[in-house]
DNA sequence: CACTCCGTTCTACGATGCTGAACATTTAAT
DNA sequence: ATTAAATGTTCAGCATCGTAGAACGGAGTG
């Protein structure tokens, strides 16, 4: 290549810009996203047409769509992950049984990505859909994972993602983002604390395989006002830790 | 081009035919890929890290699978209907009030497309995933929604994936299915007895717009042991015809 | 220690994706 | 009506860039 900076293939790279942007614009046709993605419309219009006719978007009539052949891939990607299969039906108990919401998350690129999710029959509304990728420091599900990673990969991961300031509360300062995490590790708990959402606290799990290598996190969140005292700091983080261990037992024993 | 073929754009093509190869080895490495799809290990290399460094899929050690990131995008596409975002509680109400499982479809390239799926207490295990794509002529849901396309369009539908026949039941023969279609389209109704899944029932009714566009289809789907005289044939059509009504009637509030 | 598998890197070729301009349609404005 | 300014589409030529195949290094196995 003669471009300074090593890349991929262009074409894919773009296909992808082109698909990110289709989404952000909730549809378009050729002129408005090629201008959007600041490239010629002969161009994107090739992407479209072979994106379409590979039926991973759709048109209709000028308006071009992401398609559901990414929702299928995307289950299947969820599919494989054990942890999904598995703790599923746990996350659906813990929600019921707390009241509240109950996030199931796993970890990719450095982010974390929600897999799941239990509503509980006081749950607040949510503000997170599954699929979301989020910076791993500010939640009490990413905490916990991070908690549980190798200490070169957290490194890397506040390297290449920062430490970006959510709330007042967010955490932005590495050393005391290792310090909590040392904690975390023992506890084997996590808390949120309004970190990323105000008025948000959450506590979290993390759950191990039979290598005790972390596999993602499960949580409990609600607004502040119904996380408090004993509840937020022991009753939750044991109903938590609870299902947590039952989960890694299911896992290893599939 | 010089390809008698006239195509879009090769390098696309192939990586997502790299990512359905993905799923169907349930992630692989570089080599046993490259045999797969048939190509060169530099040119799969080459795919995998321009994949990789956009997230669309996630390598572990030595193995590649496809990401979370189709699932996040397959989020957004799904969300995009307004139909999911309406008619997902009516689902669940329909299956609670049945006991039985009940469906969402929609159609995309000529093809049935799950996109929600309600269980209630008596369901069956189910055999279909969200996002999986199967044909219109053999299910209750494609059958009502190719009942209310433009003639053109099933005609054009039938001409490119044919009548496979899944089933002794399934409906393998033109003139039949297009008649079967006239019946349902008067009665807003159309049944699966078994075309699809031996041992399988189920109802239909269409989900139009404001403009008499079909949109997708609701169904109610058991084992045919509870799907008999009374109950299958008035009893859940004027349910399903009901719930499709207070849809029809939400999305146009919207 | 050799052998075979793996993933990765390299280089050179030529197919191929890219571009920009021209074309055909539709929509909006005058 | 008649422009005018959008749109989506097509085309052809050039330079780029993806491709292929061989070579490299490392891990695992006999």
């Amino acid at each position: 290549m003669t471009n300074p900076e090593q890349n991929g293939i262009q074409a894919i790279e773009r296909t992808f810009t082109i698909v990110e942007a289709l989404n952000e614009l909730d549809g378009a046709g050729v002129s408005e996203l090629a201008r959007y993605v600041d490239l010629p419309k002969s161009t994107v219009h090739n992407h479209l047409n072979t994106l379409e006719s590979a039926e991973y978007i759709v048109r209709r009539g000028d308006e071009y769509r992401t398609g559901l052949k990414f929702l299928q891939t995307g289950e299947i990607a969820r599919n494989q992950h054990k942890l999904y299969q598995v703790a599923r039906s746990e996350v659906d108990k813990l929600a019921e049984k707390t009241g509240d919401i109950s996030g199931l998350m796993t970890e990719e690129h450095g982010r974390g990505v929600f897999i799941y999710r239990g509503r509980g029959s006081e749950a607040a509304r949510i503000d997170t859909h599954i699929g979301d990728r989020i910076p791993l420091h500010c939640t009490a599900l990413g905490k916990i994972i991070m908690a549980f990673l190798p200490d070169e990969r957290v490194e890397n991961i506040i390297d290449q993602h920062g430490l970006t300031e959510l709330t007042h509360n967010t955490i932005t300062d590495r050393d005391q983002l290792l310090e909590e995490l040392d904690v975390a590790r023992e506890r084997k708990i996590a808390f949120d604390d309004e970190e990323r959402l105000n008025g948000l606290r959450s506590v979290a799990a993390p759950i191990l395989d039979g290598t005790n290598t972390v596999i993602g996190a499960i949580s409990v969140a609600g607004p502040t006002h119904r996380m408090q005292g004993e509840r937020f700091r022991t009753e939750l983080p044991d109903q938590a830790l609870g299902v947590a261990n039952i989960i890694e037992l299911n896992i290893q024993h599939s």
